[in-house]
DNA sequence: ATCGTTTCTTAACTTAAGTGAACGTTGTAA
DNA sequence: TTACAACGTTCACTTAAGTTAAGAAACGAT
């Protein structure tokens, strides 16, 4: 399991025995179940989470609706907003299915970034590659209708139209579960053809 | 106009003399004129903004259409997707008014962060609030109407609607410039009752 | 000052998403 | 096993956005 992470890792930086052995030695691995809450509405937490297995999401709860706004899976990662700004938490995060977890907090970090400057050059260059892809996605999401969304994400993640239920995938496209229903009926439609 | 920058880097970090002049003497500080273009479509470059004065914004070209997706201005910055990925460049980056910004590129960044390294803790946690902002962002988009996404705009950002022509404000809210045109008439309709 | 372009608005029509409700299926717990 | 809740689909209806076209206003360049 330790392994995924440091593969992961040497993409960016080459580690020596003493930086691995520190990661582990922190002992930050965490298992959660299915379901299981990670952080509720108007809570104040600390945690980070990297995903080495499994997927967790992000959700709202809007005049008493859930909306699903973000998926995490293998070898991704989410600060919650609520950690960078030190404010209650305006989202949920649960596990949709069975979970091994990376926990970070910024204490970890700091002490850790001390020790190896280097943690903390790797988490500059995620975070700047995350944010540049980040914004790569929400220009793509402004520019494109719902169908061209769901066929994008059928191209791009096709593994989430698997794992993740039909009415959470929907408002992670940004519309009613019902509309997504009529949309793959749709392309469905035009397929035959 | 480099105290714009100190007192915005006074928010992260406290800079020596020493780091100021530093950061003053790699001179990369340029004036733009009003529709000059930073950044075209498959063009490769190197070069990062942060805005000390004035606003640019990203937009694409598709099907013949301009889609503007982002504007950023006074102390807001930007690393184009193609610097981090170093591949040619999906978008167009241009001014909409003259403008004053700082240009960098990873070589100058690199050399600082040897000599300076907390310009590089600076730069991970710039990158990390803007992550969560960007996030944060997104997830209020996915989650509300073109209408609401007009008010909420108005709330948070309201020079943008001065300082901005309406049809890069549509495609920068997902929709048509007539749809917003429309959109704009009916809360008109609904005030006045 | 004029010409031409760009920008913004309006309108009529088309298309698709939102809404509310019903129904069958699946999954869960007593 | 039954009962209940959650999930996905379908339908009829409403509302709003996309499309195409036209015209007025603002802006720039000559």
């Amino acid at each position: 399991m330790q392994d995924l992470l440091f593969d992961f890792i040497s993409k960016y930086v080459s580690l020596t025995e003493d930086e691995k052995n520190a990661i582990v030695s922190v002992d930050i691995f965490r298992s959660f179940k299915k379901g299981a809450t990670l952080l509720r509405e108007g809570q104040k937490s600390n945690d980070g989470y990297f995903v080495l297995k499994g997927c967790i999401r992000t959700y709202y709860i809007l005049d008493g609706e859930e909306k699903t706004t973000a998926f995490y899976t293998e070898m991704e990662g989410l600060t919650p907003h609520c950690v960078i700004n030190k404010t209650p938490s305006e989202y949920y995060i649960s596990c949709l299915e069975d979970s091994i977890l990376l926990v970070s907090n910024p204490e970890i970090e700091a002490e850790s970034f001390e020790k190896f400057p280097k943690f903390e050059s790797l988490c500059r260059v995620l975070s700047e590659e995350l944010l540049a892809k980040e914004q790569i996605n929400f220009d793509k999401f402004k520019t494109s209708s719902p169908e061209q969304r769901y066929l994008n994400l059928l191209q791009s993640r096709p593994d989430l139209l698997q794992r993740v239920p039909q009415h959470q995938l929907a408002s992670y496209l940004g519309i009613k579960p019902q509309s997504l229903s009529r949309l793959r009926a749709r392309i469905m439609e035009k397929n035959k053809s």
